[in-house]
DNA sequence: GGTCTTTTTTAGATGACTTTATAAAGTGTG
DNA sequence: CACACTTTATAAAGTCATCTAAAAAAGACC
């Protein structure tokens, strides 16, 4: 009766099993013995261990369908806690989300640019504390921290290089420092692979077999995820498209990040006469002046959503080439950039798919705004900890964050 | 002593060993258990039972290390075959590989153009049969038949969609029909995967993370590894970079493939003035009109030489895009195309990533042409057979290939 | 020759599975 | 409404890949 046996080593299964119950929402034992291919009796042992962690809750029974009637799980969203820490240089956002990957709270500090690293740091750690009593949650029920920042990475050693505006933060081991400080496990990773993560674990995804999240904050990057395993290849650096070649205006190839990201968007509206007192640009916040690019399109000007068109045009194209590299079966939009004027992205990417996706007849692609997109890259720094914590997984050995 | 533990359920371990032993050339036992993490005494079995198949040989001794010095270990090249067959119209190409990736016979017969498929599959069953006695390979020590066919696939239910200049092909279940005449297990899947895999069970990749194998025939594909694995997306489509956007001549974009394709190299030499006539252009054969002008380019002529730097500058941008999703560390060129201007493609592209690479303060890509640059699809097939056999991988569930 | 190292094998234990059998809790029928 | 039949869940015993611990094999070094 029992199909191949798909089955993992080493107590992996439990992730395995957490990782269906999760996705699949309510489900009984022998649903779950069919979806991994294991046998009814071991499904028993499995489930009975991770109701005894609290991980999981029999919450009912299901419809009987000729006889008894099956005993419906379901994930104990409060059992186990995980913070999200996305730093930038203006804001610090935490985050604290449940076993589902929903937040259960929120804050937002001044960020890493107004301080030298070692007094951030500290000041950090006072704040998950800070927080974490304010919520009532017992630091043992907290699994950890995972910390999302801007820039190139050393994953690995849990070093940030830090961008070109954040100077003071070069080479700084962030993930010993702070773990000295909070008695918890922290992990290092950047936004894009974060918020992919995130939208994962929210269960928005589905089964997908092959995913991107697009991040645009002020740059654009992406994050992979084969069958719910970040795919990171040989240095954790994929999914860089910033340097993609599209058709600018005339037909002439400019690379995406030129042409798509906010700073294009807001340089192509001053390049307007009078386009500039139209649109309420200050001239200081570059996402500001984006998001009231964004907010007239909502409303309906002209200018603002033929400006917003030619962003998310390209953003389409790029898409399309992704989805005929990776055969894509699922696309997410996270990030600032789309808080408001997201639903034009989504609208551009799925009509271009629709003409111009290599495997359009085989299959379709869905395509949807991250649920938490602004803050997609916190929430999804929390859902790392819980997925390397609870649901481990490797693929493609690039070694990933460590976690320490 | 005995790190993490990755091991790996299911006696998959006994593939990753033969695996290790096949690319790691002489190694020992220790060796082994260090690499995959399992101890000492737990390989001391898996060899065993490798050496008890005779898929592995004892070939000597190392030297010491201050103790006793260990036996080295090595795949026994001849203890198994498999066939790859990469129908086309004009020919088809049979090759016989032994375990270590190795050509042992090669034969090529007129292709499926000629006949109705009933007709050319009892030939084909026949030839296969002629072949293995001529070499005085036993049936039962050859593993199967990987069929590498052009055009889009079914590759679960191995059916052949067919190209449109194979109209008699279209929805021919090649696998069935193949299977019941030879005995023998039969696979079916297209050029550029079966190229990357080729590759790598030549031995050439060493232990790659990300690879990709450029197949050029009369288009382009890809074929895609993640640690030796196949990716294979959501519906075995991955790798279409034919649409992808290039910047052309006067910075205007163009698709790869109308830009870089042997067609489009061919048109781009009859655009210029007496260029047919001084390349030897004969209008019949497109791929030997291409290797004309790869010829030239070798000889050192200077339109030849312009005109392939301008397909090979194409491929390297699509490349260098492939690179940066992906995070490569490892391309290899195969297919027709190649054969003869492959060097200057390998040039072109190495110069390109040095400039552009994401990634490359982090790491190198390596770049090279594949072994069986010509035979490299039919090669693959046969490796298909070898990987999916001996050394069975699941990855990205989107089913694979089907066995049967 | 004796002692130390390194490699390989043996023997027993563990744990995640499976198979087989049984209990529990339903549905449907004469 | 008792009985047969299903479906769901657990229990018991066996299998298999792996581990730990310890011994055996084979060479290096003094």
């Amino acid at each position: 009766m029992p199909s191949p046996r798909i089955s993992l080593a080493n107590g992996t299964s439990r992730g395995l099993v957490l990782d269906l119950i999760r996705s699949r929402g309510p489900i009984s034992r022998v649903e779950l013995a069919e979806a991994t291919g294991m046998t009814q009796a071991t499904m028993s042992t499995v489930v009975r261990q991770l109701i005894g962690d609290e991980l999981v809750l029999e919450t009912g029974r299901g419809e009987s369908t000729g006889g008894r009637n099956p005993v419906l799980l379901d994930v104990n969203p409060t059992a186990r806690f995980a913070i999200g820490l996305q730093v930038e240089s203006e804001f610090n956002t935490y985050v604290v989300v449940n076993l589902v990957g929903a937040i259960v709270g929120r804050m937002r500090t001044t960020g890493v640019g107004s301080a030298d690293p070692a007094t951030m740091i500290t000041i950090v750690a006072r704040e998950v504390d800070v927080m974490l009593e304010r919520l009532g949650i017992d630091k043992a029920r907290t699994l950890g921290i995972g910390i999302v920042a801007p820039g190139p990475l050393d994953l690995e050693r849990g070093v940030i290089f830090g961008p070109p505006h954040m100077a003071a933060w070069k080479n700084v081991p962030i993930r010993s420092m702070l773990s000295q400080l909070v008695e918890l496990p922290i992990l290092l990773d950047n936004d894009a692979t974060a918020a992919a993560i995130g939208d994962f674990w929210g269960g928005d995804l589905g089964s997908s077999i092959s995913h991107a999240t697009i991040y645009m904050g002020a740059g654009i990057g992406t994050g992979i995820l084969i069958d719910g395993t970040v795919f990171r290849g040989a240095s954790s650096n994929t999914g860089e498209l910033g340097e993609l070649i599209v058709p600018g205006p005339d037909g002439k190839s400019v690379t995406l990040e030129s042409a798509a990201d906010p700073r294009a968007v807001i340089a192509d509206a001053r390049s307007r006469p009078n386009a500039a007192e139209h649109l309420g640009l200050v001239g200081q916040d570059e996402m500001e002046d984006f998001k009231s690019i964004a907010r007239a399109a909502v409303h309906g000007d002209d200018l603002a959503i033929e400006l917003i068109g030619i962003s998310a045009g390209h953003i389409a194209t790029a898409v399309v080439a992704m989805a005929n590299l990776f055969d894509l079966d699922s696309v997410s939009l996270a990030g600032p950039a789309f808080s408001i004027a997201g639903p034009f992205y989504v609208r551009a990417i799925i009509d271009r798919l629709q003409r111009d996706f290599f495997a359009r007849e085989q299959h379709g692609i869905r395509v949807q705004l991250s649920t938490h997109i602004t803050d997609a890259a916190a929430v999804g720094g929390a859902a790392l900890i819980l997925q390397t914590v609870l649901a481990p997984r490797t693929m493609g050995l690039a070694g990933g964050p460590a976690l320490r």
